[in-house]
DNA sequence: GAGCAATACTTGACAAGTAAAGTATCACGA
DNA sequence: TCGTGATACTTTACTTGTCAAGTATTGCTC
């Protein structure tokens, strides 16, 4: 399949505006496509994308975490990390308890269940990740990382 | 505000198994960032994104757009298409008509209205997508676009 | 030590994304 | 022209993301 740009795709009579705004269109559909295929591969596991991130952030803490250090390490606001944490507590993927230190948080932690989730999906998950960096060399993708850090880096308005 | 990279950002004990994985995580990341905050300036005009992206699709085309056509320039699909459609109609952003050609066909195009709202927002979005990208040199930004469009061209596993 | 703000969630309400099924229309062959 | 399949949506149902508001604690200050 041969490259397409932004602006074949959407077929746009005016295309861009400016580089920035083309940078602008690339980044928000190239995350889109590359969320849904990671979609489509955890659903093998009966969990979103957004659930997995939760297990994969358990599982790479070495203590249980609060709800809200799970909500800053993911992109999310809270509320969606507690009706996550909910549903895998539910399937038994997770553990939450009271921690007497401060009786307003509540540690999560992964369970041996979900570490087996997380075992099961890890393969696929780098054969995906891997397929999609295969389109460039080394270097480009160090410099699509730097570039990327660096955007997230744009002050607040 | 020091630029941070992914791996403090998430504070992984156990960070990236690989170039790819940590790619992928800033690409969805980046994205997320740049996504809000386009969905708090279209918000401004009571729209959201997605609203905002139909208009400036049916601004874009030069003649009326049939409903399948902007979900195709859209990363939607088509169910969430005829929402929006709905969305927009109901505020006299566009406008629907069927088509005596084909009458399964529902044409769509923007409205005076329309094209105000976007009026607004053209000088807001440019300043947006410029603060992101004023984080690049133009030598970044051509780099990070052909990167991206390469990974988009990742044929199907 | 009494109040008052801040913190850490939780809940409720609503827009948006997605899959699956339904409807209307068209196109094409027998 | 009479199906039969394909096309272009639309509707329904369900999950997720987000905001606003609510609750339980904590900490800080006077």
């Amino acid at each position: 399949m041969a490259t397409r740009s932004i602006a074949d795709e959407i077929k746009q009579t005016r295309p861009f505006r400016s580089r920035s705004q083309e940078a602008a269109m690339a980044l928000l559909r190239t995350a889109n496509v590359l969320r849904r295929r990671v979609d489509a591969l955890v659903a093998a596991e009966g969990i979103t994308s957004q659930q997995y991130n939760v297990l994969r952030i358990l599982r790479g803490a070495k203590a249980p975490l609060p709800t809200m250090e799970i909500a800053e390490r993911m992109i999310d606001q809270t509320p969606g990390i507690t009706r996550h944490v909910n549903n895998l507590e539910e399937r038994g993927l997770i553990r939450r308890e009271a921690w007497a230190g401060d009786r307003r948080q509540v540690l999560c932690q992964i369970t041996p269940a979900g570490l087996r989730v997380l075992e099961r999906l890890d393969a696929p998950m780098d054969a995906l990740d891997d397929a999609f960096a295969a389109q460039l060399t080394p270097e480009q993708t160090d410099h699509l990382i730097e570039a990327l850090d660096l955007i997230r880096s744009t002050p607040d308005s």
